[in-house]
DNA sequence: GGGTTTATTGAGTGATCGCTCAAGTATATA
DNA sequence: TATATACTTGAGCGATCACTCAATAAACCC
C-alpha cells in the first residue's frame, strides 16, 4: 500500500546536526535545513514535525555519537590514553566553527531564554562529565595515575578545559594543537 | 535652540551590554531593548544607528572595562595576584548566563555567518590574551613565577581555562567557586 | 491494472523581524 | 513670547520567520 522516502533519515540527521552545529539554533533558517536536505517544507514537518524537535534529535545524536567514540577508545587503549587521545581529536576537524562543542553553543545560546534544548544539552554535559569521572576512576584503578585525586573533580575540571580549549579553537588565531597539547600533557601528571 | 535627551547614553549603553550579554544576539530583539531603554523605535535609531551598532558599542564596552578592571587589580596587588582575583572574580555574578563570556558567546554565535561582531569579538579577545601575557612576563621580572615558562603560552592557556571556566559556571549544577579555585591553584604552582 | 496509502510539492498563512518617517513636543536662544 | 532646533512618538513598511495544507505523484497489495 503505501509509499517509501526517497531519502535515509540517519544521513538526514547527520546533515541537520552539522549544519546546527555550525550555525547555531537562531542561525539556522527553515530555509538552510531545506536548502541543505534537498527536502520541502511539507516533507520536512512530516518527517521531523518542527525545526526544534529536529534539532532535539541532531543533538542527542551529537551526544550519543561522542560519547560511543570515547567509550571505543577506553576499550582500546585504556581510560588514560582515551582521554588524552580525545583531547586533541575534538579539535582536529577542518572546519572551525564545528570545533566548538555543540552542546556548549547551545546551552549558551538558548539558555537566557529558558529553551527546553538549553537543559537538554546541560544534561548531556553532565553525562559527558559523568563519563570522564568513570575514566579517572578507572585509570586510578589501573594504576595510571595517582589514587590521591578526587575523579569528580578531575573530570568537573577536564571538561571545563575542554570546552575552553574547543571555543579557542574556533579562533583562527589560537595554535589549537599546542593548547590540545597543553591540557593532554597535564593529563599525564595526574 | 536644541533640546537634551532625555537619557543618559551611557546607562543605555551599560543596560545594552547586559542584555545583550545575557540573551545573545539572535536573542535580543528590538522590542527587548525598547522596553529595557524605555526608548521608542524613533529615538533608538536616532541615538544609536541600529541594533548592530549598538551592539558593538556595548561589546566595545564589555572589553574596555574588562581590560581596565583587571589593569587595575595589578596595579593595586600585583600581576600574579591580580590574575588570581580574576579567576574567581569573573564567576562571581548573580546572573547565570552573564557568568559566560559575551566575547565568546558573540564569538560563537556570529562566527559561522561572518559576521564582522565575530571578528571584533575575536580582536577583543586577543587583546585580552596580550594583556594576559604583560602579566605572565610581570610576574616572572617580579619572581613570582618560575623563569622557565613562555609567558605567551601561559596566556593562551589561561585565557582557555578562563573561557571553560565560564562556560562551566553558567550551568547550575557546576560547583564555579570549586573549579575556579582549581585554576588559580594551578597558577600559584608556576 | 485498480485501489489504497503515503510521500511530495509549493503557494501561502499569520507573526515577528529590524527599521523608517512624518507628525508632534519640548527646550533653547532671540 | 516667537522661532529655531532638536528629541520623541507610534503607526506601519517590506522582508523574513516557522509552519500549514490542499493538490499531486509515486509505490505497494490484491
Amino acid at each position: 500500500m503505501p509509499r517509501k522516502p526517497q531519502y535515509d533519515r540517519n544521513t538526514l540527521i547527520q546533515q541537520a546536526r552539522d549544519i546546527f552545529w555550525r550555525q547555531g539554533w537562531a542561525g539556522t533558517s527553515l530555509k538552510d535545513l531545506e536548502k541543505a536536505l534537498d527536502m520541502r517544507p511539507g516533507s520536512f514537518y512530516a518527517a521531523f514535525g518542527s525545526k526544534d524537535a529536529l534539532y532535539e534529535i541532531a543533538l542527542d545524536k551529537y551526544a550519543e555519537d561522542g560519547a560511543a567514540r570515547l567509550r571505543g577508545l577506553a576499550e582500546q587503549n585504556g581510560p588514560l590514553a582515551a582521554l588524552v587521545a580525545h583531547t586533541t581529536h575534538v579539535v582536529a576537524g577542518a572546519d572551525d566553527a564545528m570545533k566548538a562543542c555543540m552542546l556548549a553553543k547551545t546551552f549558551l545560546e538558548l539558555h537566557a531564554q529558558g529553551h527546553p534544548l538549553a537543559d537538554r544539552a546541560a544534561v548531556h554535559l553532565a553525562n559527558m562529565e559523568n563519563l570522564f569521572c568513570e575514566l579517572f576512576s578507572a585509570a586510578q584503578v589501573g594504576g595510571e595515575i595517582a589514587k590521591d585525586h578526587d575523579p569528580a573533580q578531575l573530570a568537573r575540571r577536564y571538561q571545563s578545559d575542554l570546552l575552553g580549549l574547543r571555543v579557542s579553537a574556533a579562533r583562527k588565531d589560537i595554535d589549537a594543537d599546542a593548547l590540545a597539547g597543553d591540557i593532554a600533557a597535564g593529563l599525564s601528571t595526574l
